[in-house]
DNA sequence: CCTCAGTTTTGAACACGTTCAAGACAACGA
DNA sequence: TCGTTGTCTTGAACGTGTTCAAAACTGAGG
């Protein structure tokens, strides 16, 4: 029933065979045009052993997913640390994102149609893909924490969260984005970096922060309704 | 290949047997779990005739947009005109909106399952649902133009998209709500709506105009991109 | 070398969404 | 009454993702 994490190197062998072949499929032919046979088949083995490995079709992307994350970090390697500037931090990181995925665009898109599925462990904010969430916010972290950026109180605590929503925001422009080599959401990544900053300078201001409060607050409130309570003694 | 949107009354009658059943079976067991076989059993059909009316499994759940916003329409009914307060108008709308696909909250996040995919007909920005679309904007033109707001001349031209990307987020909120009566999703609809009114006023100001701009500017850039251009003279 | 438990692999079988060639039906003019 | 034409209806068949009981393999202990 439950997929297995091979135990054997063996195993791990034929585990990444299987992704190998599938990312590969899905990148020349489009993820709804792939079948399980085929992928299957480029793997050398047969269709019930890819569910050996993976639980079905939609977990092949969530180990995309995975494998995304650990070349986006590869790129970025030790590059953030060549700058203290908030914003070239920022932009860094967005850029490499897409840079990184860029071979990827298509099947990204199942990142955000099950985005909204509260179902779906394919979601970024369903269960199953909360430490890969939790590794995207943490390098959020880390590009503030980098930087000199002087945050207000009321948005320290969230703001490496908001900044992953934004990333988040970013993507899915970049999932529509049809111009030659996506040239508009590097666009997009320049024009509304430095609006990032002036935002988080803006909302020190007496004016908005009762606003800044408020929304901060609605955001806290949501959050344990997007991922369930998840008490600390397992029940079952 | 191309279904039909029957010429007889008798096949009028039958389609809407087979929507209703499709609705009925898609309240009380899930989309997933409801079979296309199921709904032409229930609706005293044969499976392929579901298929004469309606193109697939997800064009059911476009015909539901369309019934679920008729039956806003006569939920909110002439009661729009009882106030010219922009908040009450809004707040009004949003409300009823919610009042009116209550049943349905579960087979609702269909919308948004699709609405990232770029080729998804289901998707609220295809060319598939842009009659829909165009109707829920309008009202949201109604509620700004029936009320005393005055707007910033930079906003003025968006400002009903930008409400109802807006009403969007509501749903999207409300899709995720668990709790009793959903009563989360109308505490935010009544906290963000004065929100939504001091933010219009405050876009007036000449310290923020300049973002306004850009962002709005921004939009215009992005829709063609979501709907293909589209030229006056339709080529096929 | 054999045994045996654990791990991996197989491929037929299932239910599903969807298609399509064929038939049934309805309305109308001859 | 009989074709004829356009609309509607049928149900077997196809390819899909997925399941599962059985087989094959692996490696450690006797």
């Amino acid at each position: 029933m439950e997929p297995v994490r091979s135990k054997t190197p063996k195993g791990e062998q034929t585990r990444e065979r299987i992704l190998d072949a599938a990312l590969d499929l899905f990148r020349t032919q489009g993820y709804a045009e792939t079948t399980m046979r085929q992928i299957a088949d480029a793997a050398d083995v047969a269709v019930g052993n890819a569910y050996y490995y993976f639980a079905s079709k939609d977990q092949l992307i969530l180990a995309f997913y995975e494998r995304n994350h650990r070349d986006h970090l590869a790129i970025l390697g030790a590059a953030l640390d060549t700058t203290k500037d908030f914003q070239d931090r920022l932009r860094l990181v967005l850029r490499t994102k897409v840079d990184a995925a860029m071979p990827y665009r298509r099947l990204s898109t199942k990142l955000f149609t099950s985005a909204a599925d509260p179902e779906s462990p394919l979601s970024p904010f369903s269960p199953e893909s909360a430490p890969l969430r939790a590794e995207a916010i943490r390098v959020m972290a880390e590009v503030v924490a980098g930087s000199g950026l002087r945050v207000g109180k009321d948005l320290r605590a969230d703001l490496p969260e908001l900044l992953w929503l934004y990333e988040m925001g970013v993507i899915l422009y970049w999932v529509h984005d049809s111009s030659p080599g996506c040239e508009k959401t590097y666009a997009l990544i320049d024009r509304t970096v430095p609006m990032v900053e002036r935002l988080i300078g803006v909302a020190k201001l007496p004016v908005v922060r009762p606003m800044v409060r408020e929304l901060v607050g609605m955001l806290d409130e949501l959050r344990p309704a997007a991922a369930p309570p998840a008490p600390a003694a397992a029940a079952e």
